[in-house]
Order: structure tokens, then sequence, then C-alpha cells
DNA sequence: CTCCCTGCAAATTTTTTGCAGAAAC
DNA sequence: GTTTCTGCAAAAAATTTGCAGGGAG
């Protein structure tokens, strides 16, 4: 595996989590239901970790996460990690999220608000970010072009406020005095 | 190379090209003139092959394309088509549009006004549209959240207008008379 | 002339798959 | 009991890289 650039900048936690009636659990458990399929340990373990919290993850960092032994759950292997992500994506629990350069990361699609992001070019931070105005000019715009929208997928590329800030300025012109 | 699912649909043409100063290929000399770089036959061929139609396309196309001998511009390697997408990229002339299930796709980010695109979960196509409202609308949700927008993706889940349809009867009642 | 670039082949990285035993239902 | 899983190891797919010779500026 690689440790190459880090995906690890948090999803900035600015969305509260909604109420969700079941977990991410119990919501897998139905979908594999509905298919005939089952709900394994693997599969839980996997669901577990991934909704522990609400970072954004590529499939290479759970595969390091749960390839190895843990204390509670149990380890699970690459390639179960692989056809469970797949899974989940079809469940609709998780979706992936481009980011301009980097490789894509997966992000939480269930239990937290419809949300779009800003992608900062320098310091590549991932900013989620929700507006309603959004939804609603996209479901015009749809309906315009006959087109039956479903959902939408959004990344506002630019510069972060932090990066856009210049640089604290080491000596004043007074102290030049 | 893989000829598996098909990502040749075509990106319809309902946008007319842009008025540009300058041909792809002399835009991306300029860039590597910047960077102290060359423009090579190589480079140029594959320029050529890009920017011949407006489809989208995926590096193994364009691998398979120009692996093979070839009438007019020579022959590239697999290496190089790598090593010059990743300029092409940089250079801005193309960017990388997902699409749900699939993999990923280039498209032309030059010669062709902003716009977004409709994928349709049914067929796969990818259609492209043009709003100035969305532009506008994201240029202050931006500014309300002090990021400064440079660009965006987006793209419109769901069902196109032809899927949507219900397919033709077969028999209608007054048949059964 | 001097670097930058290319092709090649090998190395890496990422994801998928066949199969035998294990485990849900 | 069946049928669906899992882990493993190997295969396949996708992308990157080192290096020696070739070419652009």
């Amino acid at each position: 595996m690689t440790v190459g650039p880090a995906v690890n900048e948090s999803a900035t936690n600015e969305l509260a989590r909604h109420e969700v009636t079941v977990s991410p659990v119990e919501k897998f458990r139905e979908f594999l239901g509905t298919r005939g399929k089952r709900l394994t340990q693997e599969r839980e373990t996997i669901v577990r970790e991934i909704f522990a919290d609400h970072e954004h993850f590529d499939s290479d960092q759970i595969v390091s996460r749960l390839t190895q032994p843990r204390r509670d759950g149990g380890r699970v292997s690459r390639a179960t990690v692989y056809r469970t992500l797949r899974e989940l994506e079809k469940a609709g629990l998780i979706r992936k999220v481009a980011r301009s350069n980097d490789r894509e990361v997966y992000e939480h699609d269930y239990g937290y608000p419809q949300h779009d992001h800003f992608i900062c070019e320098k310091c590549s931070q991932l900013v989620e970010f929700r507006n309603e105005e959004i939804s609603s000019v996209l479901e015009r715009v749809s309906a315009e072009h006959g087109f039956r929208m479903k959902g939408h997928r959004l990344e506002v590329h630019g510069i972060c406020d932090a990066c856009a800030r210049p640089p604290v300025r080491r000596h004043r012109k007074l102290d030049m005095i």
C-alpha cells in the first residue's frame, strides 16, 4: 500500500448529524435483505469502521486499518473490503467524491444532509457546505431539459479563506526606523 | 487494455465551439514554454488526437489509439501518453469528469464554454448543459463562506428524457378486439 | 551542445477473481 | 442443508519509473 499524499483532511463538521431512524448497519442489512444477501460479521465490521467518524476515506485506508489485527472487530481481508465498498456504494451508504488532482475518496451518503464541497487549491482542504438554493436551481434547470433529477455532485474549486490571507509580516516598516 | 463497458457515449454537442484565438496545440506550447519544457512531436500528436473531436475519453482509449501504428502522426508509447495527459491536465486543456459508477473520463477544458453535466443512471449517457445562474449562485455562496471561487464541477444525476419515456406498447387494447 | 523527452521493459499500485472451506439463514 | 461469504494467493488492470539513446531549442 501507499502512504502517499495524505487524504486525511477532515471534512469539517459544519454539518450536524441528521436524525436517522436506523443505524448505517441496519440500513445496510435492509439493503442486503432485499437482494438475498447477508449481513456478515465482516461486513458489519467494515460499516462500523467507516461510520465511526465523518472523515473522508479511500479504499486503501480502510484496507490497511482492517487488514491488520484489531482490538475489537476482527480483521477483514483486502478482497472483502473491496467487495463490501462496492456494495455500500450500491446501497447508497457511501459515495465517491472526486478531488481535483488527488485520487478519489469516499464520503458518507447516509446520516448527513445533502451538501456540497469547497476544495482549496492551495491546501487541498475539503470543506462541506449546505445551500438550499442550489438544489432548487438544479431542479428547475433539469426540468427545463426534460431530465428527472435524483441528486447531484458539486465541487467548488478555489482558495479558502485561510490560504487567501496574506502571510504575517515579519518586519513592519516601523521596525526599520 | 480493456474493452470493458463502453465509454463512448458522445458528449452531445449542444454547445457551440468557442472562439479561441490559439489552437490547443499552441496553448500547450505556451504552457510548456513557461516551464522550460518542450513541445515534442509526440506531445503534439497526442493533443491533436484528443482535440480531433469533442468526445470524452479515458487514458486507455488514447493509449490504444496512439500505441498502434498510425496513418498520419507517428505512434506514441504508453508511458508518454500517461505523462502527457498529466501535463495537459496541469495546463488546463483537459480535466476529469467523474461518472457515477463507471471510471473517470477526461473532457476538453479549452475551447468550450464552462458547462455542467447531466448523467443518466439508466443509459449512462452524459449530456452537457450550460446555465448562467448556477455560476452566479455559487459565486455568492462562496463569498458568504469566505471562499474565492475559481471554478466548479457539477454533475446532475437522474433519468434522462428518453429513458423516462415508457417503452412502446406492442399491443394496444384495440388490437385485442 | 545541453537538457529535456521518449520508448522499453520492469516495477508498482490498485482492484478483481477462482476456489475451498466457513458461516449465515 | 443450501446458498452466500471469506481469505488467500494469483491474476489482471492501471499507472509509474529507471535508464540509454534521440531530439528540441
